[in-house]
DNA sequence: TAGAGCCTGGACAACGTTGTCAGGCTCGGG
DNA sequence: CCCGAGCCTGACAACGTTGTCCAGGCTCTA
């Protein structure tokens, strides 16, 4: 674990989920000493100071800052040489207390660091930008409570919106934010138990086509290794599957289906077990990105040719031999979307939650299109 | 370009870059109307109106809300009670104003979409969330004035500390913010004309050892394709290429090297010339892992074997044929150390400004150890 | 030249929270 | 019964900024 002991901890976002405010009721571990009283932000220059520097009033300085009219070129210069002279930076806090908008928005999503998630992430980024507001982001490792917390966390800062890529199931705490104003908009998957915005991929219909892609080419007994069934997107692609077995009037075995964390290990051993016994799947769907690279490692270890269709696009995956047929989410248009609806939420112009389902699209590249082995 | 003529904009953070106070000269466009006088945070209960409700004074709110001691369990769970019915969340602005420290740190990269950044985010998030600290990001584009003006707007928020992956030369414009406190910690490039902590990969070391590695499997001819010089990290391992070519006692040809965008096309073309001519070169070394898939699949579209070495990792490499040898950082490792030095430097258990230097790995996968072909 | 109107600048309160400090209460002992 | 100690509680100011409002000085016109 990450070394937390040193004395810098000066709020901590660990809040015990059980009670929702935002506050803290373990006692307060080493922390550093407190503001010595009279130095103010590590002596940064105030309006205050500006003000007395450039032999005006407070607001006037403030005029200057925010370019409102009604200051003399003169002065405004003799404003503007004392902000340049000390170093001044309005401070965004109290601005923020003032007017009530903080001009940022949070971006809770599973992992930054997942391929997936980088383009989306930076479609929001831009959008906001656009908007002139800035970007805080949080990582939920694909667990419910810090998704929690860190949800509360940011609407504690008081964000103007939240854009969520949610890990739990049940999103009832939320209800005090909505009602306060907090835009809120769903990515990837749907909220529980509230009523918002969802921006989703057509993760059913996008399966069910990857499925049929392979049944076309003759395959019966398919494969399906996939994400933990509570994520909804795992749900939906699993039905996807299935619907798609089903419509070919193929009845699926339970030894075709594997869900699960979507460690390489526990993937690894659910593939192998798939393409081994008496009568071996001859092709594998597989539910993400991250599925799909442990699956394509399996199978370049076998001999026998076995055919892959993943949900997911992944980088290269036309120049590997042969060429990984996939079914493709746009990530940068889901970010974008739901960015958008966001400050649609904040103009006003927006009125009831809606859902929205982006499609999907088959790119096939040559892993899929191949005939069953047997 | 994205729609931001609607009327969310409550703060505009397009700085004119010629000012450096975060405040804007240009006139208002159409903005939102202001608050209406008397409504407070979108009718947000506060301290106030949760005192009022469990009737208790102000401050034994905020003493339940702290979990401070000197409350008697009956008021605590009356003041609880009155926090849970109207939905009250302290207010973190207010917070800051007061206690001057805000528990977030920014960071500013070039593009979170990169996979090389996706981890390096991910790294320095891990250690604020063990610090109590949220992160706030937002991508550069590579461009000095958008770096610019993306670490004053996060200034003015008041972070505690700064995390730079520079994209200008000179950053004199943070010696204000340096002498305020604001903990500086740069990544993956020097900063320039300020004394800050460094932390950067050994980029010359690491560009020679991958040439060395060509040479050593003959071949005498090698192309260098890589970033535009004026960024820092291209220019190191342009210098270990030339480094390596000499002392290996070659005279580096001018045809033999390419700087410029990362772009596919530039990339392309640039990798075509060398490909070709009546003495075309046998291996390519490649700068960076956008630069390494896109000569990646030029590659795949020539008969000859080339040889070919990249600077950075990149998924599925083991899994080409040839595999990819590559010289890989450790995107994580950087922004792990940054972020640890950063609050090291909060701490107050930091003295003078450092630069640190991380090793590169060289692995070897195939397709760097391919003979030259002619 | 007086009065009206405009332009510039500044005093002041408020935003929601926390640190300081003092007052009131209870309880036990003298 | 009174007093002091110790524990709870709350009034108040301050953090830095912005909106409101008013004062004073200027120009322009009658």
């Amino acid at each position: 674990m990450l070394d937390a002991t040193s004395s810098y901890n000066p709020m901590d976002l660990r809040i015990p989920v059980a009670d929702r405010t935002g506050h803290r009721t373990v006692p307060e571990t080493t922390r550093r000493s407190d503001r010595i009283p009279g130095t103010r932000y590590g002596n940064r220059p105030t309006m205050k100071d500006v003000a007395a520097r450039a032999g005006v009033g407070l607001k006037t300085v403030s005029r200057v800052v925010n370019g409102e009219p009604g200051v003399t070129p003169e002065t405004e210069r003799r404003v503007q040489e004392a902000i340049e002279a000390l170093g001044f930076r309005r401070n965004d806090s109290a601005r923020v207390l003032r007017k009530g908008r903080t001009a940022s928005i949070g971006l809770v999503l599973e992992d930054l660091a997942d391929p997936f998630y980088g383009p989306l992430s930076r479609a929001v980024e831009e959008v906001a930008r656009a908007h002139g507001a800035l970007l805080i982001n949080g990582s939920s490792a694909e667990d419910a409570d810090r998704e929690q917390e860190l949800v509360l966390a940011l609407c504690a800062r008081r964000v103007d919106g939240l854009v969520v890529i949610p890990a739990g199931g049940d999103h009832r705490y939320l209800e005090p934010e909505l009602k306060a104003g907090v835009a809120t908009v769903f990515v990837d998957r749907p909220a529980g138990h509230i009523d918002v915005d969802v921006v989703v991929s057509d993760n059913f219909g996008g399966a069910r086509d990857g499925v049929s892609h392979l049944l076309a080419h003759g395959h019966r007994r398919i494969g399906f290794i996939g994400d933990m069934p509570r994520i909804h997107t795992a749900a939906e692609r699993l039905r996807g599957y299935r619907t798609a077995m089903e419509d070919a009037g193929i009845a699926v075995e339970d030894a075709w289906m594997s869900l699960g964390v979507t460690d390489p290990e526990r993937v690894r051993r659910a593939a192998e077990e798939m393409l081994s016994g008496p009568e071996p799947v001859t092709a594998i769907f597989t539910g993400n990105n991250r599925v799909t690279v442990t699956v394509i490692r399996v199978l370049a270890g076998h001999t026998r040719q076995v055919a892959l269709v993943g949900f997911d696009d992944i980088e290269l995956a036309d120049l590997l031999q042969p060429g990984v047929t996939v079914v493709a989410q746009d990530a940068a248009a889901l970010g974008r979307t739901a960015a958008e609806r966001l400050f649609r939420q904040l103009d006003g112009t927006l009125l009831a939650p809606e859902r929205i389902e982006l499609p999907t699209r088959l790119i096939t590249r040559g892993s899929g299109e191949l005939p069953p082995a047997d």
